[in-house]
DNA sequence: CCCTCAAAAAGTTTTTC
DNA sequence: GAAAATATTTTTGAGGG
C-alpha cells in the first residue's frame, strides 16, 4: 500500500514521439544521439551541443507556460500540426512516398501498416457522410485537447467516444462540436485527468448548457460509467503547478481518501475539494502555501478552502507525525 | 495572512408548458 | 427544449485577529 502509482505528469509536452525519429540520427561531429529541442526550434547534438537545424517550426504552444492558467491563455488554439494520425487515415491525404516526416525509409511492418490505411482512406473518403462528420470532430477534439494540455491517450478514448455516439445516431440534432466537446470532456474524467467544465468551456464554441445537456445524453446514452468526478484526480496537477512536494501530495491523497469515507465529498466541488487538500497537506508538512495560491491555480476562491479543508481536518484530528 | 458570518450570486434539478 | 421554481453551493464583502 506504501508505493504510490505510477503518475503521468500531463503539463509537461510529450516526448514519446520524438525518440524513435531521434535515435538513429547521430551527430556528424562527435557521433552522440542528436535531440530535438522544439523550445528553440532547434536539432542539438546531446554530447558536443552541435546544433544541426534550426528554425524549424514550433508546432507546441507559444512561450513557456509554468501553470494551467498561462497554459490556456498562451496556447495556440488553431489545431497545431503533429504527426498524429490517430484518425486512422481518416484525413484527407496522406503522405505516401513509404518515409516518416523526416525522409527516412519505414520499416516493412510500418509500410505494410501503411498500405492498409491507404486502402481505408480510399473506402472512407467516399463512403460514409458520416465519416466526414467524424473527421471534423476528431479535428476539433484535437484541437481542443491540444489547447488543454491533454495527453494522447485522452484524445484517443474521446475519439472512441464520439465513433460510438456517431454509431448509435445520438448525433440527429446535436452539433458536431458539442459532441465533439461533451466525448473530451468524458474522456478527459475516465482517463482520471479531468478538466473542469470552465476549462472545457474556455476551448470550445459551445456554452456551458448546451455542453452539459449533450454530455449527460451521451453518457446516458452510451451508459458510459463515470462517476462522479474524483478530487484526487486533480491533485497531481495542482501539485505539480505550485510545485509541492511528493510527500504533500500524497498527504492531499489521503485527506480526501479519509474525507470519502466520512461522506463529505458528495455535492461539493471536486476543484474545492482537491485545492482545500493541497492546501492542508501543505500545512502537514511545514512547506506553507497562502490559501489565494492555492485558490489562483484551482480557480476557486479562498473561501471556498478555508470552509472545505476544515471539514477535512476534522476528519482526522490526530496528526501523526 | 487567516478567520467568521451573512447575504448575494450562480449552477442544479425538477416541474410545467 | 425553454422557463420557472427550488434547494444547494460558491463567492463576495465587511469586520476582526
Amino acid at each position: 500500500m506504501s508505493e504510490s502509482p505510477p503518475r503521468v505528469r500531463t503539463n509537461e509536452r510529450t516526448t514519446e514521439e520524438t525518440s524513435e525519429t531521434t535515435e538513429t540520427e547521430v551527430c556528424p561531429e562527435c557521433g552522440g544521439s542528436l535531440v530535438n529541442d522544439t523550445e528553440h526550434g532547434e536539432t542539438v547534438c546531446s554530447e558536443c551541443g552541435l546544433v544541426v537545424e534550426e528554425d524549424e517550426i514550433d508546432p507546441g504552444p507559444e512561450w513557456r507556460a509554468f501553470d494551467s492558467r498561462e497554459r490556456d491563455e498562451k496556447s495556440r488554439v488553431g489545431a497545431p500540426t503533429t504527426k498524429m494520425m490517430h484518425d486512422k487515415g481518416l484525413s484527407t491525404n496522406i503522405g505516401w512516398q513509404d518515409k516518416d516526416g523526416y525522409g527516412n525509409a519505414l520499416s516493412s511492418r510500418q509500410r505494410e501498416k501503411m498500405q492498409r490505411l491507404r486502402t481505408w482512406n480510399e473506402r472512407f473518403r467516399t463512403r460514409d457522410s458520416k465519416e466526414r462528420n467524424l473527421k471534423q470532430a476528431l479535428g476539433e477534439i484535437d484541437r481542443m485537447a491540444s489547447a488543454l494540455g491533454l495527453p494522447e491517450n485522452v484524445r484517443e478514448t474521446a475519439s472512441v467516444i464520439y465513433r460510438r455516439a456517431l454509431e448509435d445516431d445520438l448525433l440527429p440534432g446535436r452539433s458536431i462540436e458539442g459532441v465533439a466537446t461533451a466525448s473530451l470532456y468524458a474522456a478527459a474524467r475516465q482517463a482520471g485527468n479531468p478538466r473542469s467544465l470552465d476549462e472545457l468551456e474556455r476551448v470550445s464554441r459551445v456554452d456551458r448548457m448546451e455542453l452539459t445537456r449533450t454530455y449527460r445524453y451521451i453518457i446516458r446514452e452510451l451508459e458510459l460509467e463515470v462517476r462522479p468526478a474524483d478530487p484526487e484526480h486533480y491533485v497531481p496537477r495542482f501539485a505539480s503547478d505550485l510545485g509541492v512536494s511528493e510527500e504533500a501530495e500524497r498527504r492531499a491523497r489521503d485527506l480526501l481518501d479519509q474525507a470519502r469515507e466520512a461522506g463529505l465529498i458528495s455535492g461539493k466541488s471536486p476543484v474545492g475539494l482537491a485545492a482545500a487538500a493541497i492546501y492542508a497537506a501543505s500545512l502537514l508538512t511545514n512547506q506553507k502555501l497562502t490559501q489565494s495560491e492555492v485558490g489562483d491555480v484551482a480557480d476557486v476562491s479562498e473561501v471556498t478552502i478555508r470552509n472545505r479543508y476544515h471539514e477535512l481536518l476534522e476528519t482526522q484530528p490526530e496528526t501523526p507525525a
